[in-house]
DNA sequence: ACAAAAAAGAGGATTTTCCCTGTTTTTTTA
DNA sequence: TAAAAAAACAGGGAAAATCCTCTTTTTTGT
């Protein structure tokens, strides 16, 4: 299965902005093409069946307020295996970076590379089938040395998650108990519970877990 | 003091994909040049000593690592009085929109716009010297007529930011008074004192406080 | 140097959080 | 449909957090 230029670029991001922005640099490489601009992931959703040109490569946003990034890639991999995903954020946060290579992207870049590096990934991810930086070999190497601690992607259900934000508001449990209509041993059941497999020590750092997990904020 | 064509436009941010994407946009506008662009702050500075031409408009993105958008429009209100600035960012918040406009920017654009408004919003500022849209009204108004609660900024001395650090983990008050090398009934004044002039109810808002202003994270 | 202000510290009581070991009820699954 | 698993709920006690008023020490302004 070889590629033939042109090749055909999409773009998810939900900052129109940059989204154009980069897609008139993109455009304006040699043998690119920018096929279409999604805002998220259920606009790309739409764009990908409403079409009969696939694009070859898929510059994925990951932050973003409807459909996130994760979201969106774990869609593509069970819909779209053949499209080519880079995965394009703004902050390096390892953990991340694991998971949406796991679920099928092909490459991580950050928003802070020259665009020449840019042209050079995507030309990378359409020969080769990835595109994979210094950093992201280093996250790689970590994840398969961490022998204890996978601790980041035990799934959490969703009563757990919506205790998660009540405690990270200035509630107490028994107001939380009874937004919940729990009884408060049952909300104290949760937080125990959530305390031992996360290894929390407070409530504190519930909150912190939740900051992290970007459940808040 | 009228602004001749081509206009000269400089970009300040730290995301170089995004800046170099935003510049050949800009520069595909008829009458508009992109003359340079800086990653930062400092960056900004050395490039406008440097150089004779100065730019007529700056757009000045505001999350940046090593001088952030704020301290940098400071700096230009001081320095470079009649050079425009538009305020660019991600998230559009309130309070930090009332202060770059308090500290001189011309105008607020969320990296969301379409480049029609950009352009817009940029020839306004030439022509009109502002450029307000609908949201900034609005919390220019808030700030307005908000009475009390001025609650944004007001000031915290060192060893309450220090304390309030140590509380967003999962120290208890005993073991920060000991960081601190203080009584944990000093702490406690500290923690209560805080707590009433931030109208917190318990630690946990204390958190969310610390990162709201970025004092963690 | 001295009064005023700010910072540090204390006593003591109440509430909330935290922790452990259970039982009862509901849901899942073989 | 019986057994197993998960979810909900409880008692009771220790630790931490919260709240109030108050005294002592240190710093500051003039």
């Amino acid at each position: 299965m070889t590629t033939k230029p042109p090749y055909h670029i999409a773009i998810v991001d939900d900052h129109a902005l940059f989204a154009k922005s980069l897609e008139k640099l993109i455009n304006s490489f040699e043998d690119f093409d920018v096929i279409f601009h999604a805002i998220n992931g259920f606009d790309l959703q739409n764009k990908l069946k409403e079409r009969e040109l696939l694009p070859d490569v898929i510059l994925l946003d990951i932050n973003m307020p409807v459909m996130n990034g994760l979201e969106t890639m774990e869609w593509l991999s069970n819909h779209h295996s053949k499209i080519k995903v880079l995965a394009l954020t703004m902050e390096d946060e390892e953990s991340l970076m694991i998971k949406m290579i796991r679920s099928g992207a092909r490459g991580y870049l950050l928003k802070d590379i020259y665009p020449d590096a840019l042209k050079a990934a995507i030309l990378e991810v359409i020969e080769k089938g990835f595109y994979y930086t210094e950093e992201v070999n280093i996250a790689l190497m970590n994840a398969l040395h961490k022998k204890e601690t996978p601790d980041a992607d035990l799934k959490l259900k969703k009563k757990e998650i919506t205790f998660i934000k009540l405690a990270s508001t200035e509630m107490t449990y028994k107001e939380i108990a009874e937004e919940m209509n729990l009884s408060p041993k049952t909300i104290d059941g949760y937080r125990q519970e959530l305390f031992n497999k996360l290894h929390l020590k407070n409530r504190v750092g519930l909150v912190l877990y939740a900051m992290k997990n970007n459940l808040i904020d």
